[in-house]
DNA sequence: ATGGAGGTTCCAGTAACGGGAAGGTCAAGG
DNA sequence: CCTTGACCTTCCCGTTACTGGAACCTCCAT
């Protein structure tokens, strides 16, 4: 096979196939003319990276699962340890933006968003203590 | 003002003060040794940035708001419309870390993460089809 | 005079690719 | 046989918002 096929059965773009390899991720073989060859495995191994970045795992972490993958004496514990700590930082995440949200909500709702230049949200950027010491 | 005093003052680190102004956001006059000379207004408009980029605003989303709040004649909707957009680009990811929580908390939960090699969260990463197929 | 805490510039690196140039290869058509 | 177009190759730059570090200068206190 070559990358474009790889491409569209994995879902990755080509390019992204190439930076795959380059950081070692995958090693396909090579035809004579010097295009990649890729063989089942290959592909195999781009769905299952395809699918640990779709859970947000960085790069380094799907080096990670892919080794535990292929190595069959892992523990599970291994794997689960490392997707409950991705799921910490998911929980943070979710957390900071809610968090930003909340604020920005509330300051959209209370700009009038009309033609007139007063707004409360570059009040509070400006750290007028306006509406914040309005209590 | 030294660079030390305003990122005290600010809370930004005096990198990213510096990095702030080889992008444009502020222009510090300079001493006679070369030091950056702030002043009152340079430390104002550095909170201002401070504060957007903790909302999660972009670098460019907040040249445009400083601009605003430097604009006697903006218009409140102009604020309040880039602020809903970014709201819902914040509601975007939001929505996608969410899912990517709930596949992943499910996944964590079938895995023993015991000494067995035997992991649902490689499986599914794998596309092995076995748990997604039990019903 | 000297030591240390500040300040300065510039360069490189981060994460994970994407865009685009310059050029080789392959299959089909005239 | 030649060309055209699709596909492949490598290489280098740009992205976001900084951070770390080197090499060097300046100020103040002892």
């Amino acid at each position: 096979m070559n990358i474009g096929e790889v491409a569209q059965q994995s879902g990755l773009p080509a390019k992204t196939i190439r930076y795959y390899e380059d950081i070692g991720l995958i090693s396909p073989q090579r035809s004579e003319n010097g295009y990649r060859a890729f063989r089942e495995r290959d592909l195999h191994k781009l769905a299952f990276i395809g699918r640990a970045r779709a859970l947000g795992f960085t790069i380094e972490d799907c080096r990670t699962l892919l080794a535990l993958y292929q190595n069959d004496h892992r523990e599970s514990g291994q794997v689960k340890a490392l997707a409950e700590q991705h799921l910490v930082a998911i929980d943070d995440k979710i957390a900071q933006l809610r968090s930003m949200r909340a604020t920005l909500s509330h300051l959209v709702h209370c700009c009038a968003g009309d033609h007139r230049p007063d707004c409360p949200i570059l009040d509070d950027l400006a750290g007028s203590d306006l509406h914040r010491g309005d209590a």
